[in-house]
DNA sequence: TTGACACAGATTGTTAACAATGCAGTATCC
DNA sequence: GGATACTGCATTGTTAACAATCTGTGTCAA
């Protein structure tokens, strides 16, 4: 653990908190909470037994990464991307994975690399046991480790958070079934790196997003359209 | 202003804790505000007239970007980045910026070139004038406005974010009185990109911040030891 | 039946008082 | 004289009560 993971923990008001943001965060990266879900306060007091400060902290913390949506006197949702915010998502992930996989792959023999291959295999795995949850979960958390490999904990969130917001796009407009990241691709991505080509590393990962971006149909009415509602009513 | 952006403001709470986040931006970025100083939640209320919640809000925003620390039962403090941190923040620049400048160079006649040649000028009066506050802020402005280019919230955010960052790293390691970002080579990032070199727009920045970051000296005790009163004292 | 209106319940936002902790200044002892 | 222990003050952390807002339900009239 580096000097500035330390410093993290560190610093980092509670545990309690923490806890309730991963545990969020985790949900989901594994597509168990969907855009729009409310969070109520009471429910995660109860859940996590903490006081409604602990609670409304983390919510403001997910709220600032964009996996929360606070609005005023409605409580806290799911967030539910917009197309141009997917856009965006997508955009800084194409640049900033790019920037990952060619440093690796510069760097050659980094560390770490074996971390990766267990990573795929267990992807693998799932997959051949048809966990669809663990296939959902491990299929991001392989971006997310791709970044861990520069022992970088800026890299590492931002990366988090990217990939966390990518789940929700894709729930919100996904086409295919299985709209998460196809099996082979990640392996490639290994090669690429391990055989130390920089640019054949940066078109797989390029080549991997697009396939997941291009799955998406992002002109498509959102599987709930959020102002409609309000709309029909009459009040806007 | 793009459809994320205004879903963002929309969004974001109180237009009081914004003010009050953005004001420790400006202040740290212009180096007004140096690394360990306090910030009173009783001297922010008074200052921004506003109640203790919204400023322990702001607080822990600014505390999940790595500008404040939150220490318990002690206050906040403006962040004091370790030498591990500094390597993490510039690595990132590099790597994030790098892509920026690449992706604008590739697209060529992208629109906001304007703009920078506008803020170079800019950078060009204030170091005329003498104005050491605004050569700092420029500085880092600039980059910012590269990533503004993009139309991408989540871009923009993170670079503001290593930006300030860049500031407090500077105000504790910075040898050379001048350490901010010298002169032409602003102009010369420009340059490359209306040429729609993407390499040499890449050189150009990476050149620009590793001078930079080279012009640090992250080996030597920090200006203020942090923990050197308790060691002394014999608590530790 | 449909729409508007009003009321009740629930949920969130805010404030203020209280508790806990750290810090500084003082006194005491060696 | 120096170091240590103690006390008072200031600041932060927490909780609980209160206020404001929204949502859903029921009633009434067109």
């Amino acid at each position: 653990m580096t000097d500035a993971q330390q410093k993290l923990d560190a610093v980092q008001s509670d545990p309690d908190e923490q806890l309730i943001v991963d545990r969020i965060y985790s949900a989901v990266m594994e597509q168990k909470l969907a855009p729009r879900t409310k969070l109520s306060e009471q429910t995660l007091c109860e859940t996590f037994g903490v006081g409604r400060m602990r609670v409304r902290r983390a919510l403001l913390l997910l709220s600032s990464q964009g996996i929360v949506e606070l609005h005023s006197n409605r409580g806290a949702f799911i967030a539910c991307p917009s197309p141009d915010e997917a856009r965006e998502v997508f955009e800084a992930r194409l640049m900033i994975e790019s920037g990952i996989v060619r440093t690796l792959a510069h760097e050659n023999g980094s560390l770490g690399i074996d971390a990766l291959r267990t990573h795929v295999k267990e992807e693998d795995e799932a997959r051949a046991a048809n966990d669809r949850t663990e296939i959902i979960r491990l299929s991001g958390e392989f971006h997310v480790e791709l970044a861990k490999c520069h022992n970088n904990s800026v890299l590492t969130r931002v990366v988090r958070e990217l990939v966390t917001r990518s789940s929700l796009i894709v729930a919100l407009f996904g086409t295919n079934r299985d709209s998460s990241c196809p099996d082979d691709e990640h392996a490639s991505i290994i090669d690429a790196i391990v055989s130390g080509d920089p640019q054949s590393a940066e078109d797989n990962i390029q080549h991997h997003l697009l396939h997941v971006k291009n799955s998406l149909d992002l002109e498509r009415t959102r599987k709930v359209e959020p102002d409609l509602a309000k709309i029909l009513t009459g009040r806007m």
